[in-house]
DNA sequence: CTAATGACATTTG
DNA sequence: ACAAATGCCATTA
């Protein structure tokens, strides 16, 4: 199975700090492959769990992407995560990008 | 099983 | 800089 893990894109997004964001590429990356980063974004959207800080995934852009609550919901956030929004794009975007261990595997 | 869709990313106009 | 087109993976109808 070349699919990605759930369990993993969960385990990735919970070790992202505070007042910091990834990006769905990032993530996709670390699990094998740029490409997957519609995969996350759909496993996100499934099975989003509150445990997880979904709302500190981003696009690579810098863009907010989407939220299945609400954009308005994770742009506030993120606010108060200390994240500068505007227009719906992060400000400072390489600051409090995260990026994980492309390791392992 | 095939077609369509989606919380993306990248390239080109 | 913005818009449109293309590619990729997973899920759902």
């Amino acid at each position: 199975m070349t699919k990605i893990d759930p369990k993993k894109v969960y385990m990735l997004t919970k070790k992202i700090p505070r007042g910091k964001v990834t990006t769905y590429g990032e993530i996709a990356k670390v699990l094998g492959g740029i490409k997957y980063s519609r995969a996350v974004g759909k496993i996100l959207n499934k099975n989003f769990d509150r445990h997880v800080p979904c709302h500190r995934v981003v696009c690579f852009n810098g863009k907010v992407g989407g939220f299945r609550k609400g954009i308005q919901r994770k742009i506030k956030i993120l606010k108060k995560e200390g994240i500068k929004i505007r227009n719906g794009k992060v400000l400072n975007f390489d600051k409090v990008l995260f990026k994980f261990s492309k390791k392992v595997k």
